[in-house]
DNA sequence: GAGCGCAAAACTGTATACAACTTTTAAAAA
DNA sequence: TTTTTAAAAGTTGTATACAGTTTTGCGCTC
């Protein structure tokens, strides 16, 4: 879609950029290939990514504003590790946002939008097949992220994106495993009512989805000693 | 209050950081002492702070990150120049956020927070008593954050936050002088409300406090023409 | 005199080098 | 054996150096 991605020309001609790095990072966190508290040595990243330093290090202030990552000054840089307050607030958050975002959505989405979100669905019910959880999870998120992009509200829109991200991190550490089964055809109502532009209809299957998920998230005040004590011997 | 800012013990013995340049910039724009569009060298600012480029590109993309200046590659840094769009989306976030959190505000104040508020006021009144009106219009936004503090928000309130850094750039760019006494009492009366627990009253004062502000705004089609022409010649 | 083009200067993007801090490890003393 | 202290290793924070791109300015041509 935009000059920044379309540069693949033969090899790497032009400028690929350090937000590559942040790119792979959000991803690898995305799916859950790199969990929460891990270190994020710049050297080893440097080395794996094949570039200095100074580019990890920026891929890594990224991430920091984003909160998915934790720079702890001279100490260096750590997988966030969203506390059970931060989960409640960010799915608070969701729940205020995204049924508006659902219902401009409703308002504004051409045929070709909703294609996309129907390719979106089927590609993660691929993943799902395959057993990629990650993936799926990813390609869920991406699912909500594209919504917003359909209602055409940018500012919005990066708000609900960096909540999403959060949200990843926080199924990686309260997602209870009882709850499997998440939303088989949740998304798929909710697409159908955006197609057929029944905005109120699309808030309410957007909200109820949300505190389906919300709900299927394991926020016992309990846990908060573990989670002290984890960040103790780190 | 924080330690990174009460670190002047006696010249700069431990780390004064790159983020008090992030501060400085940040200050510097919401008190129009720079004004949208304009450049921001590094080599500039860097000989300017008496630190090396390494921090001020630091700095300078943390502000991008918040969409307070608008990093072109190859071409260097602008104080962002938020579109029309960009402005009504502003304020639209604002109206569907700032109720809610005033709201949450009026429910979770303190005495000491209530105190808080009213010296922001007094703060205010003073700088416009001054005619420092750069001055004035930053602390009008601080107490919004500050009100968004209290509600014990964090991520709302981050989102809030940022808004409000936006909202600078936009009356910088969009104010009409004709409705040049803004609000004498709008803050008066909103924390007398938040200082009497009333919620539904908070909110509501909030609600047509942002939209007094809003309207107080030149957002015609029009203003879209020199606005791209502004865009050629820079 | 106007327009085009090439060269030089300026600036940003990236890499490397050095300094400061944190952590670890090992040794010495209790 | 345990605890304390000190030194060394490793990592981050900052500065400097180099490479690539953009812009500017001068000169040449039409």
């Amino acid at each position: 879609m935009d000059t920044a991605t379309t540069k693949a020309q033969s090899a790497r001609p032009a400028q690929p950029l350090a937000e590559d790095v942040t790119r792979a990072l959000t991803l690898a966190i995305h799916e859950h290939r790199i969990k929460p508290g891990m270190k994020l040595g710049e050297d080893e990243l440097a080395d794996i990514y094949g570039v200095s330093r100074t580019v990890v290090r920026s891929a890594l202030h990224a991430l920091a504003h984003v909160q998915l990552v934790d720079i702890q000054r001279n100490r260096g840089a750590f997988v966030a590790q969203p506390t059970l307050r931060d989960a409640r607030e960010v799915f608070e958050a969701r729940e205020l946002l995204e049924p508006r975002i659902a219902r401009m959505a409703a308002a504004k989405a051409t045929p070709d939008d909703i294609a996309l979100l129907q390719q979106h669905i089927h590609d993660e019910h691929t993943a799902l097949a395959e057993a990629d959880h990650g993936r799926a999870l990813h390609l869920s998120g991406q699912f909500h992220i594209e919504i917003a992009r359909i209602a055409d509200q940018q500012t919005i829109a990066a708000f609900v994106e960096s909540l999403i991200s959060r949200s990843s991190l926080i199924i990686a550490l309260y997602w209870r495993r009882e709850s499997a089964l998440c939303e088989k055809h949740a998304h798929h109502e909710l697409v159908q009512a955006i197609a057929d532009g029944n905005g109120d209809k699309a808030a309410d299957l957007m909200r109820s989805h949300l505190v389906d998920l919300h709900s299927a998230l394991d926020l016992r005040e309990q846990d908060e000693a573990p989670r002290s004590l984890k960040d103790a011997l780190l």
